[in-house]
DNA sequence: GGGTTAAGTTAGCACTTACTAACTTATTTA
DNA sequence: TAAATAAGTTAGTAAGTGCTAACTTAACCC
């Protein structure tokens, strides 16, 4: 095994996208300079312009990683077999999970870099997250048609309902210092959120049976 | 009319708070620096520091400004005589209401300044939803008792819901370059949600009647 | 009106930012 | 093995950042 001093490319540019997400988590998205990048790898700061022409370009790969990974952890959630609802129970505390693993999300989203730098970015986002809404929607469609939610309940609304769920939620966690489990603490109150969706008030409120 | 070349201290200090909530508004929480703002103001830009020592005081201020604003448009939403359930409506149509004239808001909640630099400001605003908190759930309590919302709701929990509904909403506005109309869709969203909490499933579902 | 106060000025400092130029050298390949 | 490729280096730049020092002068008070 020969002591390798330099990396190929490709490992070299993933290396340097995974180090990006881990000080965006840590430090926060403003954090992420070049320098912090380079140090952290163990380079010089100019060598991260051997592989990212400029900074927006790294930006671009940590938000197509994370749409990666997001969807890599909404795929492996949901089991066939199980329920519409379960499913989306699922999906919810997935996205939650990976939230929790990965707490720049939420900052990223409302970074200077996306929001006055980086257009492209915020597009980007702003369609995952119309991705996401589409699957939640789907799903609850889905259990209109089975009989458990309300037939008048609009699949649209309830997903938009959801989605500010796990997104208010967030917020509130970042602002808290992280100080709660964002998946406990999600996945309780979406119970109470499905109950406004359920065909029947129900006599057991928190429970749903299918 | 003698044309003023100077402003008093309290004058000018109420001038840069609000011109810093504009900066943010418009610009994004981290474009506020002092060059930007003395250029908006039309002073030099050590000028602000004979007003405020460091640029922390300057947040501190605006916090406390973004605070007091909140609040009164807090106060004038609910009027007597109405029952809690349309207070609470009322709450959450002045919060949507505010935080749309001052987008600022839900960017500022995660700016490096407050989560990286300020940890003071993370308290206060920590602390003022926590009061936004406290609000909701002593509004959802009185519906219950009054028999409007279902007994074995569990008020705080409620009153989370709602929050997230609010912050989730924003968070989402913000994302999608503000394209939507936030107070409408968030009463529209609002109506959906508090049918979770009615007594009884209702059978026209989008409206309440008392 | 003269003196005091404080709101203003210009010049500059120490530091950080993304990024470039020019050169070196480890690794791959013909 | 020699040439080509590309991953690395050091040194430097222009544009910003918050903040200070030293000075000026408009506004207020007796």
């Amino acid at each position: 095994m020969t002591t390798r001093k330099r990396k190929s490319g490709v490992e070299r540019k993933s290396e340097i996208v995974d180090t990006a997400i881990g000080i965006a988590s840590e430090l926060g998205p403003d954090r992420l300079t070049m320098q912090h990048l380079a140090d952290k790898i163990g380079i010089s700061q100019p060598a991260i312009f051997r592989h990212f022409p400029t900074k927006s370009d790294v930006w671009q790969s940590v938000a197509e990683r994370i749409a990666q990974l997001l969807q890599g952890a909404a795929k492996g959630a949901g089991r066939a077999g199980q329920s519409p609802a379960q499913q989306l129970k699922s999906q919810v505390a997935a996205q939650l999970g990976f939230i929790q693993n990965n707490p720049a999300i939420p900052a990223i989203l409302f970074s200077r870099e996306l929001h006055a730098e980086n257009e492209s970015l915020r597009r980007f986002f702003a369609g995952l997250m119309a991705g996401r809404h589409r699957t939640l929607s789907g799903l609850i469609q889905q259990e209109i048609t089975r009989g458990g939610f309300r037939a008048d309940l609009d699949p649209d609304d309830a997903a938009y309902l959801i989605l500010t769920l796990i997104q208010g939620l967030a917020m509130r966690w970042s602002l808290s210092a992280r100080s709660f489990d964002l998946q406990l603490e999600g996945t309780r109150l979406l119970e109470l959120q499905l109950t406004a969706f359920q065909n029947f008030s129900p006599k057991h409120p928190p429970g749903m049976r299918h």
